[in-house]
DNA sequence: TAAGTATGGAAAGTAAACTTTACATTTCGA
DNA sequence: TCGAAATGTAAAGTTTACTTTCCATACTTA
């Protein structure tokens, strides 16, 4: 699964830090996201999408099979 | 976290088993999402919704601060 | 009633998401 | 070009999603 999260961060001028404390997950957690590392849960992905004021599948793009 | 997969399972007329069969995942998964003993991976509602042919965001009800 | 079918749910184990800690590397402004 | 800020990433531990196995219960239907 890729995602947009680091062009998404960037567009609003914001550290991983910053989104990191605005999801309540650790930077690490964002950074590991960003670069392919995992996946989010369900519950995070929500978060995410509620903060960017955009649809899960707008943020995380499912490719069948892809773990 | 809430989700209408029961509801949308049996408007398709199918059996838990048949969904967890075309998902990928044990009968017991299935069943643990419908009655909210945990919340699906984020891959999960991704083959759902596909599955389904709605939104994550249409099957998957997000409350916020809701585990 | 008896037998088969569908569902509920527990127990124990595995896998993946996430944490904290720690350190290395990149980037960038002064 | 120096130092601080931002990011990359690994290791070890916790939590949660998911598996397999198993048994109980409810609902048909013959």
């Amino acid at each position: 699964m890729k995602n947009k999260l680091e062009e998404l961060r960037k567009e609003r001028g914001i550290k991983q830090e910053e989104l990191a404390e605005a999801m309540e997950v650790s930077r690490q957690t964002i950074g590991s996201l960003e670069n392919g590392r995992y996946n989010p849960s369900i519950l995070l992905a929500f978060k995410l999408a509620r903060y960017f004021e955009m649809s899960i599948e707008d943020i995380f793009i499912y490719e069948e099979d892809s773990e």
